[in-house]
DNA sequence: GCCGTTTTCGGCCCGACTGTTTTCAGTCG
């Protein structure tokens, strides 16, 4: 069992008790333990049994749980718990907003047993009865579960991608045993990349259709139902996938149609005319279009751009020539300053690592305070003469305060190469209190990049409303970069507002936001979404060499 | 349930903000 799974269990188990009304202090320590374990730099199951109770935060109770988990791959005691709690009560824990105590009055003193009832009494004004509700909290909650039903099978991109490569390789492995020299592609969402995936289409150009179409239904990594177009079923998660057989030679215009989106497909078809295509770069052709990569068939600009042959040459992985934003144990980071340098260094071949901990404001998460800064600053200038030519900048994840302001004096910020300026607190506001708190920080000299410009956490929780074009604006007059949060949860500025901030000049930075050297790789997720957003090398601020970025840094130095 | 011992049990305790209160509890990052 991974130390994520562990976390996440014993996590669980806390937020159980404390629905419950289990001795708060037995409940923190394994809320404690949760963090701790969520941090630790090694696995916990390569760790020798009778070391576990010395980690920091761990003692002999913890340390049995954690071994029962090891070993059994369950824990009794959680078991129990959640056998005496409503399966609906423990969903709420799922809704933004509401926390254990909130719902121990729901199940408690309203009776609520499921997010259904709840919504109903929402709209039926019965929350604001119970003491601690009022009109408010009713409203968040309500729309909370409208945000969560909202997301009721829709999946993150990096939550399909694991088990799409899987059955992708399954049904090829299979198919050289049914239809030898068949074609196989995905298509729909996960082809063009989307962030939100609620399909996974996978289309099949076989030789022998009939063949195919009758040994399907006996794949045996899915329960296949024949439906009308496709082959039809839902996994365990919820994630629907559907399986299009065609005949070969339709095979390229199938595809390509199933790509989608439909608006797309429709208008190059109708420049491009009937088939057979013998690959999707003849439908552009006949078109009279430069070739449109999946990511960007999105009906927006694209088709004109490809008429005009005027299509940016789209980012790809290999461009990036360094990280900015990242975290180490000097905030809440998994591994330390040095390990993720050298790991930057030596296994992703960077050129440059630009590390940016929390600042002072982030209590929770072991912000920098002043003196904290100058010592990681120290440590930078030892490991930039040991890793030379490979550099380390000094960065800081400075807070967006509730007024716009940033979280340290003039004299500490221009100590900084450069400043990554995020809302971590405060997320409530309306659109206009939003936009200008952002505003504030944008105009100040100090910030370099603007981080996770709404906030929002995908399929989890809306984020803050901003004016967007107010806030590109003032990015472009400010020589401010907009981040691009590669985390998949995040994704954040979203692809749909790439287009107006490069048209107005603004550089763009895929930052993988990384608390441990694993996070590091989440960058494929912001380039994929850069890519849908148009972004080409040469406008991605981590995309410049070393030279180049300690030139741009400079620049912008006051 | 963990920790740190005055070695056997008492203390443990982010801060800001919001909404619901009439002085505070719950939630968040």
């Amino acid at each position: 069992m991974e130390n994520k799974t562990i976390a996440r269990t014993l996590r669980f188990l806390s937020q159980l008790m404390e629905l419950h009304e289990e001795n708060p202090f037995k409940i923190k320590s394994i809320a404690n333990a949760y963090f701790k374990v969520d941090k630790l730099p090694f696995a916990l199951k390569d760790k020798p049994i009778n070391e576990i109770d010395q980690i920091e935060g761990i003692g002999k109770g913890l340390a049995a749980k954690i071994v029962e988990l090891l070993q059994t791959g369950e824990l009794k005691e959680l078991n129990d718990i959640i056998g005496q709690t409503p399966e609906g009560v423990i969903e709420m824990l799922g809704i933004k907003g509401i926390g254990p105590k909130k719902i121990l009055i729901i199940w408690r003193t309203l009776g609520i047993e499921s997010i259904g009832e709840l919504y109903y009494a929402c709209n039926e004004n019965r929350l604001i009865e119970a003491k601690g509700f009022g009109l408010k909290t009713q409203e968040e909650i309500k729309n909370a579960i409208e945000f969560k039903l909202a997301a009721n099978g829709r999946f993150l991109f990096a939550q399909v991608e694991g088990y799409a490569n899987t059955l992708f390789t399954q049904i090829s492995e299979w198919l050289i045993t049914i239809d030898n020299h068949s074609l196989l592609g995905f298509a729909g969402q996960y082809r063009r990349a989307c962030e939100i995936i609620d399909e996974l289409e996978i289309v099949i150009g076989a030789e022998n259709i009939e063949h195919v179409q009758d040994q399907l239904t006996f794949f045996k990594p899915l329960s296949l139902i024949a439906g009308e177009e496709a082959f039809m079923t839902t996994t365990e998660a919820g994630l629907r996938v559907k399986i299009f057989v065609v005949n070969k030679s339709d095979f390229y215009l199938e595809w390509f149609k199933l790509t989608g989106n439909p608006e797309h497909a429709e208008k190059v078809l109708k420049l491009a005319g009937d088939g057979p295509f013998a690959n999707e770069n003849e439908i552009y052709t006949k078109a009279g279009l430069s070739f449109i990569e999946p990511e960007l068939r999105e009906d927006f600009d694209e088709i004109e751009l490809a008429k005009a042959d005027k299509l940016p040459v789209l980012i790809t992985d290999k461009d990036l020539k360094g990280s900015l934003h990242n975290h180490s144990t000097w905030s809440d980071g998994v591994h330390t300053l040095e390990q993720m340098a050298v790991y930057c260094k030596d296994v992703l071949n960077l050129e440059y690592l630009g590390i940016c901990d929390h600042s002072k404001t982030a209590v929770y998460a072991k912000g920098l305070n002043e003196q904290r800064v100058f010592g990681q600053h120290q440590e930078i200038d030892e490991l930039n003469q040991k890793l030379a030519p490979f550099k380390i900048f000094k960065g800081i994840e400075s807070d967006i305060l509730s007024d716009g302001s940033l979280d340290y004096s003039d004299d500490v910020l221009k100590t900084f190469d450069f400043v990554v300026a995020s809302v971590h607190s405060n997320l409530r506001m309306d659109e206009a209190k939003a936009t200008a708190r952002l505003l504030k920080a944008i105009e100040n000299p100090y910030t370099t990049i603007l981080g996770h410009p709404t906030g929002r956490l995908l399929l989890s929780r809306a984020g803050y409303p901003i004016d967007y074009k107010k806030i590109i604006d003032a990015c472009a007059a400010n020589q401010v970069v907009i981040e691009i949060n590669a985390n998949p949860l995040r994704l954040d500025l979203d692809w749909r507002w790439h287009r107006y901030a490069l048209e107005k000049g603004v550089l763009l930075s895929i930052n993988p936001d990384a608390h441990r050297t694993d996070g590091f790789h989440d960058t494929r997720y912001g380039v994929l979404v850069a890519r849908k957003g148009g972004l080409s090398a040469d406008k991605c601020l981590n995309a410049f060499s070393l030279e180049e970025i300690s030139k741009y840094f400079d620049s912008r130095k006051r």
